[in-house]
DNA sequence: TCATCCAGTTAACAACTGTTCTCTGGATTT
DNA sequence: AAATCCAGAGAACAGTTGTTAACTGGATGA
């Protein structure tokens, strides 16, 4: 049942589109809020007035650059968590999936990476958002592994910040490797294989600690 | 010994230190790349062209900064660190100097989490050369404690990154908590003192892995 | 077919930017 | 005491910025 949208809604969806990819490509040498809203419609090939038909400024435009990156981040993610249990080999794969994504999508990993910690708080507030809802969905993928039994709600949810704070971690260095050597690669994935495997570690041995359950307070003699 | 330095260069450095403080300022709320020249000057109570007699650009004066910033941070990671191993007080006591640092210097912290993905090639190189300096720093300092009999020096490095990259990320939290209620904070602290703890865990357990030889110090799980 | 809509254009605005060149007056050195 | 230095001031430069207003012309729907 699709409505074939038109060919003028059709025409101001493709500028839209080409405004942000104008804007990704520009934000790769600066932030976004330095980012001037002639320099963007310059890029595409309009008059600067014609930005308001889509945007009404350029924190806007980059709250809808958020959505873009994040939702292309998105399967990414799931992937990797759910193949980001014990195993060595599959921890290793899941290091390959975040190098590949790097590979396809660097102007989208930049943006986030950048943008986490910019200077325009609605894009702040809008990767935060996201970057939760990750951390939540990862949280349910783990709780389903069985290595997950006697972990309590919070315990999950603090792991999987840690493990959506490590990939943009990755995700970053192994985007600076990617204008050096492949050597330079190959010393991050592993650098960032073996940090993945020690968390995995700590996790597996997470309820090892004596006195079972519940809080660090009071620790008692066995 | 101490030239008392004379009133002139007293008063040169005098309006540098001014320019710094009041870039850090700014920087509050946009970042680097759009801080402007005038700006800063505007803010001290300066001419503009007066700003060339201390700073060749902003980039310059951001790499300044960088240095201003992270010396600061220095000596708190030095304890953080040395303080950093198994037990479950010590790793308590190491979030609480985070916190206190981040309330005694918010804008540098802020600074260094904005800039270092930041739009700013030199400082972000700045950045990066300072936090691998850390990472060596607390690499030595891991090396001296007993747990880390058996380590390779690579494991180590890597190890240090991941405690770096943790404390910055912690940083970085406690500081957007720092406009929220006390229990945001108290939350924030909670989180991160078991991502710590768990990393701990990983470490104390990263040589029990197979191979059939006994491990140092290695307690094996049930 | 004809009136309506609306993405994009053109023109103009006051305000701002980095950088140059020349100048000044108090500190420094001789 | 005289000569030098140099942090900062002042003016002017060509460009840039965001935003307003009134417009055009092809797609849209009656």
């Amino acid at each position: 049942m699709s409505h074939t949208l038109g060919i003028r809604q059709a025409q101001k969806q493709k500028t839209r589109q080409a405004l942000l990819d104008a804007a990704l490509g520009l934000l790769a040498e600066q932030s976004l809020s330095s980012l001037g809203l002639r320099e963007v419609t310059r890029a595409v090939g309009i008059a600067p007035t014609a930005f308001y038909r889509h945007f009404r400024s350029i924190p806007d435009l980059g709250t809808a650059l958020v959505e873009e990156a994040l939702g292309s981040l998105h399967p990414m993610i799931r992937t990797t968590v759910t193949s980001a249990d014990n195993s060595e080999e599959r921890i290793e794969r899941a290091i390959e999936l975040i190098a590949g994504h790097v590979d396809a999508y660097p102007a989208h990993v930049r943006f986030i990476a950048r943008e986490r910690h910019g200077g325009v708080q609605p894009v702040r507030d809008a990767i935060r958002d996201q970057l939760a809802r990750f951390a939540e969905e990862v949280k349910d993928e783990l709780a389903k592994d069985k290595e997950s039994a006697g972990w309590s709600e919070d315990d999950l949810l603090m792991l999987a910040h840690l493990y959506v704070d490590q990939m943009l971690i990755t995700a970053s260095l192994f985007l600076e490797a990617m204008e050096g050597t492949e050597e330079d690669q190959e010393r991050v994935a592993q650098v960032a294989s073996r940090q993945m495997r020690l968390i995995s570690i700590g996790r597996h041995h997470w309820l090892d600690r004596a006195g079972g359950r519940g809080h660090v307070r009071g620790r008692t003699a066995p």
